[in-house]
DNA sequence: TAAGATTGAGCCGTCAATCTTT
DNA sequence: AAAGATTGACGGCTCAATCTTA
């Protein structure tokens, strides 16, 4: 008789130890350099980045929504980054409890001086580590069904 | 003339963002069922499996070398677990520095009983996610890529 | 009552400094 | 001085509770 195959499979078991693994070894590994360049963490970036994108602000629930941040850790996020001028918070008009976040001059300047070793790092711990564009492509294919509702 | 291709490429931007993303997402499930489920944090989990792995009981430099961890989370990680009684620190004879950290009966007990909760976790965010076993083995095989050293 | 956002308490990780033993 | 491990201070996340306005 054929042994029954484990649930989740030994490749399943592998891959989600390979996700955790990968993920802590690049993350730090990139964080870590912008941090030695005197830079501040990922999140900020993250954060500053969907603010330029969205034309200069957002509302706090959508930050929450692209960011996948709970609300209280996005309220205590812009914490930091108003004390840093980074970011303004300015009133809505018409809703006296809502709020806008706004990028500062500030902010923009530091996306533009973070990118270049931003870009150096993920060159040097994701590009250079995967042997060709299909590599990569086939690579952010696989990851993306992961994040896909169920079939 | 063609344009230069920007370094990173997009497919290494893209799958960089995909990385990070589908960890948090999937991280983020798995540990949440097993907290729903009134289990402490996957953290616990791996030293304790690491410990039971190597027989029972391992050296913190050890711990540290197979987690990734640094020297005093380890330390504070082990704290708590000595706290909620499933590990036990002990003397080496010959070295007063130094310690082994040895996992209890109910250490071992946690481990059984978060098993079956913890696979059925991976199973439906990872296997389930995958469309074949092929898959996963590609997915492992490309992540593996990025946790190697410099070719 | 609900929506939008903040707060206080506590847990966990990180940094630099420290302690003890070798 | 170096090795093994811990500690204090603090940054950041999480939980539940709270505050204000709609």
């Amino acid at each position: 008789m054929a042994m029954p195959l484990p649930i989740p499979s030994n490749a399943t078991i592998t891959a989600w130890a390979r996700l955790i693994r990968a993920h802590n070894i690049v993350f730090a590994a990139v964080e870590g350099e912008l941090k030695a360049a005197g830079f501040p963490p990922l999140a900020w970036y993250d954060v500053l980045l969907e603010l330029r994108r969205s034309g200069g602000s957002l509302r706090p629930l959508e930050v929450e929504r692209h960011l996948l941040l709970a609300q209280h850790n996005v309220s205590r996020l812009v914490d930091r980054l108003e004390k840093a001028r980074f970011v303004k918070r300015l009133p809505v008009e018409g809703d006296a409890r809502a709020q806008i976040i706004a990028i500062t001059d500030e902010g923009r300047d530091l996306l533009t001086r973070m990118w270049p070793a931003y870009a150096a790092a993920i060159q040097k711990h994701v590009g250079d580590r995967l042997d060709s564009e299909i590599d990569a492509t086939q690579l952010s294919h696989l990851l993306a069904r992961l994040t896909q509702s169920e079939k």
